[in-house]
DNA sequence: TCCTCTAACGCAAAATATTTGCTTTAAAGC
DNA sequence: GCTTTAAAGCAAATATTTTGCGTTAGAGGA
């Protein structure tokens, strides 16, 4: 049923994916999420309802994968000169970017679907991410240096668990105050 | 669209909602995932299908209602005599609970609604729990206590952040050793 | 207790969305 | 080029969701 998106990356598979995923963000953008339906999308791309139910099974599974895509980093890592700052700078673009409601929006999609996999290319993406500012950090000689995963559990984990369960209770206060603890 | 669930709590309306949510419940376990449908469950239930659409909105809102429910505890924390013991006896058999196939899918259901009410009901069950197993630990002498919030920081949103995007990477080791960071 | 009022439910028709069998198209590999 | 085949299109069959309207059962007052 859901497998992956691109067996035939070349040509016109490709061609339905880039239309479909950008049909989703376009009319995302327009229509109440309530209203986002498949057949919607499908004119929108200019394709089939039934090539997108061949392609993703249902409408959920095709917004986590939309999500998951957004989710990846385009722009590199903001080099601050401290690890500290580092990461103040990109952990907190990301949760300004996660408490907008489109943010939220793609928080639910990904941690709502069924598969793992979607949610394991984002936690992919952070660890990558982070180990670049970690891997900066050393080349600086900052020491001691923590681990990937220690960020991921000082940091990000509360993050992530507060845009979920008490978005409005975030602040840049907070998210420094983990980065703090978590370096010492 | 989505309003309280029991207006009248008295009568027919707890009916309805009662043998919505059992049945959503025993079929969850009777039909793989992609089959549970609002009609089904609706004939399950011995209501009709716009019956739920009207209390409920659509079958995402309702599977969140659900979960939510069956998140909140039922049992009393096991007093294992200290505060470390108390946190790794309840965390753990979350931990445990939310693993499960059911567990995850029950997290999905929760962390997938558009709606922040039924998780603010989840983060405030936790918060309730925690708060106990701290007073116990209050009224035992023991000293320094964590807060709660340094607690859901600390332990449960690690936990929460692995079981979302890498369930398989969790152990209790992990779990202990956020609890013991946590304290110390 | 009985009466009135109304939110919530049932029913069924209409509108939408999803599934499916079959045909057609366009890349991939030779 | 030619062949092969995954993926797309099309359209009919199902299934789900929405909606208007009549009915019912609790709530609250006399």
């Amino acid at each position: 049923m859901v497998e992956k998106p691109a067996v035939r990356p070349g040509g016109r598979s490709a061609r339905v994916q880039r239309a479909v995923h950008e049909a989703v963000i376009t009319l995302d953008k327009e229509v109440p999420r309530d209203r986002l339906s498949v057949p919607l999308i499908a004119e929108r791309a200019g394709v089939t309802p039934s090539t997108i139910y061949r392609r993703w099974g249902n409408l959920k599974e095709l917004l986590a994968d939309v999500a998951a895509e957004r989710l990846q980093p385009d722009t590199p890592v903001a080099d601050t000169g401290s690890l500290e700052g580092d990461l103040i700078a990109w952990a907190g673009e990301y949760m300004e970017e996660m408490t907008s409601t489109p943010g939220q929006q793609m928080l639910a999609d990904t941690l709502g679907s069924t598969s793992l996999e979607q949610r394991q290319r984002c936690l992919q993406a952070q660890r990558h991410q982070l180990q670049l500012i970690l891997s900066r950090a050393e080349a600086r000689g900052e020491t001691p240096l923590p681990t990937v995963e220690r960020l991921l559990d000082g940091v990000m984990a509360p993050l992530t668990y507060r845009l979920s369960y008490a978005p409005q209770s975030l602040s840049k206060d907070n998210l420094a105050q983990w980065i703090a603890a978590t370096l010492r």
